[in-house]
DNA sequence: CTATTTTAATTGCATTTGCAACAAAATCGA
DNA sequence: TCGATTTTGTTGCAAATGCAATTAAAATAG
């Protein structure tokens, strides 16, 4: 990036804002749905992570949502009231915690999923097959460089 | 998106998942330079949107940035209180109000941007510059895609 | 020109968040 | 083996957030 000639520079070049505004919109664009499921986006993010990659400790939630530990846990006693996930103590290491998808948990995703998946559509449908294999691969690549450099951070998010 | 055969579905590929990443990866590789300076990652975004894009009004902020406008109002309040920014009354439209960058904001902006481009230098480095060019439209594809989707919505996020 | 509707920002309030301190369990080192 | 260190999750607390209601000004309709 030109750190010259910041005057004709323009925002919508600049990745880290690229990413934040489409993370936005995409959010804005599903909202409608999550509320009419009465749950917030974070909660959602876990249902994913937790259906796709089956029980999960908070660590692991809160790295592949990027979710504070501390906000997880108490986001996950919400969902654990209204009997979407349930989380028991791990007996091989019990400080960590499974959390599972439970029956209630996983019929709200089933309802939700289809959602996502048109929304995904719609973002890609502009493309061809291949642009979005590359655009994909191009973003993983992202992920992977980021996550190396991050790795070795303090805490997450 | 396939919707059937979700069990060997990988969330990796899934773009909304894709974007909160790498969106959450790229600030926690800025925060500790955001913590330097003792301000958040919305103050930050606020002063980018200023810094380019001159003069703003809290809507125009809120659209650009995503940051709800009645965060924003306290967000700018706090900035004001720091005299990174004034908060003038418009002329033209006197419900309106003028955001602008202040000399100890824009210092901070000098301080900070070439931290920020060099983070974008991290996240493209792994790319041609063709390949950078091509990623960048086409996520400003998704985001006008989606701008549009969203933009007889109610409200912003 | 006046009444109605829309637009822009602010504020009260309840909820959510993140940090720091903490507790408990596991791992490491000698 | 036993004390020190690290890891995992929870909780108190202050700060930040979003929604809904409000105020004020501008635009629109009739």
């Amino acid at each position: 990036m030109p750190d010259a000639d910041l005057t004709k520079f323009n925002l919508r070049d600049f990745m880290p804002y690229i990413m934040a505004r489409v993370g936005s919109l995409m959010a804005q664009s599903f909202t409608p749905h999550l509320e009419r499921e009465n749950i917030s986006l974070a909660m959602w993010r876990v249902m994913m992570a937790v259906h796709f990659n089956g029980p999960l400790s908070l660590g692991e939630i809160a790295r592949s949502t990027g979710v504070n530990v501390s906000t997880l846990s108490r986001l996950i006693g919400r969902m654990e009231k209204r009997a979407l996930v349930s989380r028991d103590r791990s007996r091989r290491d019990s400080r960590a915690v499974h959390i599972t998808l439970l029956p209630t948990g996983e019929e709200m995703f089933q309802v939700l999923w289809p959602e996502a998946a048109r929304l995904e559509d719609i973002v890609t449908n502009g493309f061809s097959e291949a642009e979005v294999t590359r655009l994909k691969s191009a973003l993983q690549d992202v992920e992977d460089i980021l996550a190396r450099l991050t790795e070795d951070r303090p805490d997450q998010s």
